[in-house]
DNA sequence: CTATGAAAACTAACATGTTAGTCAACCAGA
DNA sequence: TCTGGTTGACTAACATGTTAGTTTTCATAG
């Protein structure tokens, strides 16, 4: 086994998931690459993955053409598959992509949200605070997810959520790169704050500047990982 | 052949497209979607696809399975796969979706555009002119598409234009079902004018409030079509 | 030692065979 | 006529066989 393939064994069991086969063989693939279990440029071979994870090709087949749909993996026509490097461009793309659902979707929910709506929104900013003071970061990062899924929930779109997490996949493994620090989580909380204030305001203009400001926040951290690892950023 | 099954006959040719089989055949079906020729409801079969187009199952069910991503047709698991009737509320997530993009879009362009793309845009909207001028609505269609396009294409986000297209599919259908008048077209032309003074001023507020006023002429319009054609619509 | 090119080895893409789940038609019994 | 169950036809999903294009290897010529 060459050191440029991936390591099949690292996939998780597929039978924890559910949906159809191919479904499953794809949130396994997934996951793998977005937890940099497999890392840019590493070459996925069908044969192993068939193996590890008892399946045949056809499933697996499928599973691969949805990621590099999605851009997490290149296909090298008749030639080969490997997981795709990290691109600043596709970084920012994503970036962009995800800020313009967000800010759309945090107008509509700070001018039509309910109250219990925004009770839930705020329950969870207090979870959110009560983990920064416990410094259970892994949990924070779990509640700041939950944060934003609220409000694409909120909207009353049912893709809004999906699409958003399209769109940014290579947004979200790149953060995994990210260590977590206690200025961070106490500035991220800050910044959640400001948001739900401005919704409880009903304040979309307010909403959108305070939404702004804090997935502002993001892209220059991740400006900086092309300098720290720049073996898995694009070209070779 | 029960009336409830696609006209495979109507396919068109994929020899005219490129890229791989599977591809092309996608390309194929979302046309024929698209453009309504198959209605929803209507019931596709493979098998009768595979021998038009003169290929295996192989490539037909990968390109439904990217379909039934897009929401353009609903398999039911070991049953059946049918053209996805349209339904009001994907097409007001769409074109939310859609219009989160756009505004992003034009903010961007009207901050950060080139005078040569400034140009580009302006030379578009010179030729939108013409073409209503001419009754040329065929043309003023494909131009409209192209303003829109430009806009995205300005960004620098290449990616940009694929999503926002796949977003609003559906919205894509059911513009389809729209007639278009000398006075829509006018109209049109006018609330694109706003959006280039907009550009041409680098005011990026005015070009959202202008993009956004542009677009919220579409909705009203489509939701008159589930009286007229409720047939196509939702639930049976 | 390097350049070259032919062929072997490997791959995605495509074709086809098989399995198992769904659904409608039919029939028996009330 | 209606109900409930059984069967069989049909389908997507999955498995496997085949093809054709790409890359690497390796012998040979320069």
């Amino acid at each position: 086994m060459n050191t440029t393939d991936i390591d099949a064994t690292r996939l998780q069991d597929i039978s924890a998931f559910d949906g159809s086969l191919a479904h499953k063989v794809y949130l396994a693939l997934q996951e793998a690459i977005l937890s940099l279990q497999f890392l840019p440029g590493q070459v996925i071979r069908k044969g192993p993955v068939c193996e590890k994870l008892g399946v045949s090709r056809s499933p697996v087949s499928e599973a691969i053409a949805r990621l590099a749909n999605e851009g997490l993996v290149d296909v090298i026509p008749q030639s080969g598959t490997r997981v795709a490097y990290f691109s600043m461009e596709d970084i920012r793309e994503g970036t962009f992509l995800r800020q313009a659902l967000e800010l759309a979707s945090v107008a509509k929910v700070a001018e039509d949200r309910s109250e219990d709506q925004f009770a839930q929104i705020n329950r969870n900013l207090r979870l959110q605070t009560l983990l920064v003071e416990d410094l259970d970061y892994s949990g924070f990062y779990q509640a700041d997810e939950e944060f934003h899924a609220l409000l694409m929930l909120f909207t009353g779109y049912p893709r809004l959520k999906t699409v958003a997490r399209m769109v940014s996949l290579q947004v979200t493994r790149a953060r995994m790169l990210l260590l977590p620090t206690p200025g961070r989580a106490t500035e991220t909380l800050d910044e959640h704050q400001a948001v739900v204030d401005a919704i409880r305001a009903r304040d979309a203009d307010a909403a959108q500047r305070a939404m702004r400001h804090h997935l502002g926040q993001l892209m220059p951290r991740i400006e900086a990982l092309a300098e720290t690892r720049p073996e898995l950023f694009q070209s070779r």
